[in-house]
RNA sequence: GGCCCGGUAGCUCAGUUGGUAGAGCAGAGGACUGAAAAUCCUUGUGUCGGUGGUUCAAUUCCGCCCCGGGCCA
């Protein structure tokens, strides 16, 4: 007997939405590529750092001839002076994939941004949007009193957070009194409440990893070595030509960039540019893997394979066939 | 060939006035709700170059040897 209110009786009626993880360095553009050769696909970048203007080299944008057969969306859409956020993520990503659908075609969302893939999924509290004026308070606050006398203040109104965060996590900490100074009400309350969630898809969701990690710090000093031949410098002096930057940007802390700014600024010799950009990438995808070994409900493939391509592809054919069955 | 300075954790080095050692970086594991390629937490046993000697005890002192680097011939 079914009820027809059941949500898994009416969930095959939702259209299918593809989704492909995975850490930098593990060939996902490649795979996706493949897909959307194969399928009647658009490609959503899932990528908090593809997002800018003019920072190419260094964030390895599929190539201008890619996205001019195979367009991309989300990819080049703000400027290296503003930020960007999960949420704008979540409001720009499901407004393409209803588009998207209404065309008849599959969405295939790409990347390497799990916040940006969890929020996604699995929706977000309402939380006010960021304020620079109290972000600017608050740092003038720790900068004057210390940012152990922030964490105090969020201990008396927001115990519950003060107590889930680390004293020392200065930007979850500045968040979350951010957010009481907005609402008056604490984050943990706000959390409380149940999610907004909205994600009419049937999610066919791919994790790429590596057999072998070793493998995969070798695939990352190569592409980082290639980045700086291919002028992943040069073109950090074009964008600060260009655009009004500073350090503290997200765009600026952006991996290789951080490390090229230094360079600029005659911190750090070459040697120490290619070290610690080849380190702070092999990072990144370490804490990539921590989120796709905490996610739930992936197929998981071995990036190493040879026959990678033609394995996903199988896997999404079969999976798109029992949906429609 | 002689003299000098080094040889300690994957790397750079500190240290032990003789009681077998510790930082930074790297690596590993974890957290993650509008900055997320961000931010933060946890995690350090290694023939202290080799070999003899002195000693209750040597990585530490002494001899010899090996390997770097330098100076003098």
């Amino acid at each position: 007997m079914q009820n027809l209110n059941n949500p898994h009786s009416t969930a095959t009626a939702l259209p299918p939405a593809l989704l492909l993880m995975g850490p930098t360095a593990s060939g996902k553009t490649a795979v996706a590529i493949a897909i959307a050769k194969q399928l009647p696909c658009e490609i959503i970048s899932v990528d908090s750092a593809q997002i800018y203007l003019d920072m190419n080299v260094g964030t390895a944008k599929p190539e201008l001839e890619i996205l001019a057969h195979t367009p991309h969306h989300l990819i080049n859409i703000i400027s290296p002076e503003h930020s960007y956020s999960a949420a704008r993520f979540c409001d720009d990503a499901l407004d393409l994939m209803h588009k998207i659908t209404a065309r008849g075609r599959i969405p295939l969302l790409v990347g390497g941004t799990m916040l940006y893939f969890k929020a996604l999924l699995e929706g977000f509290n309402s939380l006010p949007q960021a304020d620079p004026e109290i972000r600017q308070a608050i740092e003038d606050q720790a900068a004057s009193a210390g940012w152990s006398a922030v964490y105090n203040e969020l201990q008396t109104v927001d115990p519950v957070t003060a107590n889930r965060l680390q004293p020392g996590d200065t930007q979850r900490v500045q968040r979350a009194l951010e957010i009481y100074r907005i609402t008056g009400q604490a984050m943990s309350a706000l959390l409380d409440a149940p999610r907004l969630q909205n994600f009419p898809y049937r999610a066919i969701t791919i994790a790429l990893t590596p057999s072998v990690r070793a493998e995969l710090h070798q695939r990352i000093a190569v592409r980082f070595n290639h980045m700086l031949a291919q002028g992943l410098v040069d073109e950090l002096t074009a964008l600060k030509k260009t655009y009004n930057l500073h350090a503290q940007l997200p765009a600026m802390r952006c991996v290789g960039y951080r490390q090229a700014w230094d360079f600029l600024n005659n911190q750090i010799n070459q040697t120490q540019l290619r070290e610690q950009g080849i380190a702070a990438t092999r990072q990144l995808a370490k804490r990539q893997l921590t989120w796709l070994r905490a996610m739930p409900e992936l197929t998981t493939f071995d990036c190493l394979d040879n026959d990678l391509e033609t394995q996903v592809l199988q896997y999404i054919q079969h999976q798109l066939k029992s949906f429609n069955s």
